[in-house]
RNA sequence: UCCCUGAUAGCUCAGCUGGUUAGAGCACAUGACUGUUAAUCAUGGGGUCGCUGGUUCGAGCCCAGCUCGGGGAGCCA
């Protein structure tokens, strides 16, 4: 067995004159003497240095970009600038080359859209680097909020056969043939032929399977893959996306806002903590592209100022009543600036007036409630006004929604009314009906968007460069 | 799906009003140099100008359709 030192240990140590094993990645190979390798236990390279005349030629002639290599040599004080330490090469061995030429990534700023078509090598660039790492951190820093809480991990199935939720365009699951489906006398493809003896789907959502979990353990919350068949082309769109549901049992409203904040706040904490390199290149990465832009598109806070600042501040709660006066008598609004103009209560915010109130009036991450009832879902709790619901949405800059959430409607016969309104089918969903028939409590919870939080952690402008292998219409690569 | 915009060397991009042999930097190869930090210097190889069709004496450039990317919108997380 062989043993080997981590290069994230190696950069900590000062134990000069020892002897250490490192193996990883060639990053770049300089002055035919200076290897800097990556073992992805650190975002930072280890300078291993090679003295003049004494390796092979050959050898040293496959040090190419990406060529697997172990190294074993002395640990040093450096003499050159850029590092505290590196290591006097005595072994050197190629573990495996890597042809410069045919190899695509080179030890060059790469497009994000070039690295994107090589999504399988992208992990070994800097910036993909801190990416991945970083959702490692967020996902953990979730479970470990949850669990902190006394929440239980709930698993939802993926595939569902509730096609009523209303979510959005579902992805069908089945196993019978494209090619002569079999047909009722009615000539409908007859579903009690295919797998499951019924129409199934990809979930879109494991809220009400969660609110039956949140009705025993009393706080309960879902991490798992989501799909959504819409057509939708956007930098903030993936057809499988990951998304974290809290349920709480008692919960109010504002209750579940105070959840919501608390979390968003946890976890970006947690990233600051754990990974300072990370986000201190990717801040810098962020200037380096700002630089491109226009002066009065570049943000006025570098990405570490913003989360602190995010940290530092209370998140601005209003009621969309609220929100709707604050945008009539806005600037925009006055001088017809916004494409949709606001007029009437009782409109759908569009993004453009979501980030005015966002990056423009509050300057900072805002929480909208109290909707009207028309452009929510079914089951979220009404409000005595007859009008409006106890929906709410939190908008990030940059990002618009990360959450949507609501106070569940626990009194059977609202919902039931409300069911009939939107067309919804009781029957199907009897067993949702049932936490309302036996010792019904009022509860809430909301659904995160995981990706749209990595995007607002690392600065990264689009959804499908914080996920490893991003689905997207006309996109299933990899 | 709609609006705008783009596709030229391995990568990033320039290419004038349609004109004869399509360029640069980086990468790669060869050599020089040797405490470099995306090393530097010299030399060299490298192109189906996204695809299909059209206009024209002549198309990288103009027109139409298609494919894919980017920005915005809708749907939402």
């Amino acid at each position: 067995m062989s043993t080997r030192t981590k290069i994230a240990a190696l950069l900590q140590s000062r134990e000069f004159g020892k002897e250490f094993t490192v193996k990883g990645w060639v990053r770049t190979f300089r002055n035919n003497q200076f290897i800097a390798m990556n073992d992805g236990s650190t975002l930072n390279n280890l300078q291993a240095v090679v003295e003049l005349n004494s390796m092979d030629e050959s050898l040293l002639k496959r040090l190419t970009t990406s060529a697997s290599i172990s190294v074993t040599g002395e640990l040093c004080a450096s003499l050159g600038k850029g590092q505290a330490v590196e290591l006097k090469v005595k072994k050197l061995e190629v573990l495996g080359d890597c042809d410069a030429e045919k190899y695509p990534l080179q030890p060059k700023k790469h497009s994000l859209e070039f690295l994107r078509e090589k999504a399988h090598l992208r992990f070994r660039t800097n910036t993909f680097a801190a990416v991945f790492k970083l959702r490692h951190v967020l996902a953990f820093g979730i479970h470990k909020f949850f669990n902190e809480r006394g929440f239980v991990y709930m698993h939802t199935p993926i595939i569902t056969a509730s096609d009523a939720e209303g979510a959005g365009e579902m992805f069908k699951v089945t196993t019978l043939p494209f090619e002569q489906t079999p047909r009722n006398p009615e000539g409908q493809v007859d579903y009690k032929e295919d797998f499951f003896g019924k129409a199934t789907n990809l979930t879109v959502s494991g809220q009400l399977e969660a609110e039956l979990g949140a009705m025993a353990f009393g706080e309960v919350y879902t991490f798992g893959p989501t799909f959504r068949a819409e057509n939708s082309n956007t930098a903030r769109h993936a057809a499988e996306f990951w998304m974290i549901e809290p349920e709480v049992a008692f919960n109010d409203l504002d209750d579940n806002m105070q959840l919501a904040e608390d979390m968003l706040k946890y976890v970006i904490r947690y990233a600051m903590d754990q990974c300072p390199d990370e986000l201190e290149f990717l801040k810098t990465r962020l200037l380096e592209e700002e630089k491109q832009k226009p002066q009065e598109e570049r943000s006025e806070m570098d990405l570490i100022a913003k989360l602190q600042f995010c940290l530092d501040n209370e998140f601005q709660r209003l009621t969309y009543t609220e929100a709707i006066e604050i945008l009539k008598n806005s600037n925009p609004n006055k001088k017809k600036k916004f494409k949709y103009l606001i007029d009437k209560w009782g409109a759908d915010l569009q993004s453009e007036h979501e980030r005015y109130l966002v990056e423009k009036h509050f300057k900072k991450p805002v929480i909208l409630c109290d909707y009207p009832k028309e452009i929510k879902a079914f089951y979220m709790r009404q409000n005595d006004d007859g009008t409006t619901v106890r929906a709410m949405d939190i908008l990030f800059p940059g990002i618009g929604e990360i959450i949507g959430g609501s106070q569940r409607e626990e009194r059977l016969d609202k919902l039931e009314t409300r069911m009939n309104e939107m067309h919804i089918p009781a029957s199907e969903l009897y067993w949702y009906l049932d936490t309302r028939r036996f010792g019904t409590v009022p509860h809430a919870g909301f659904g995160l968007g995981f990706e749209r939080l990595i995007m607002f952690v690392s600065g990264m402008g689009n959804i499908r460069d914080v996920i490893p292998f991003p689905r997207t219409p006309k996109n299933a690569d990899f």
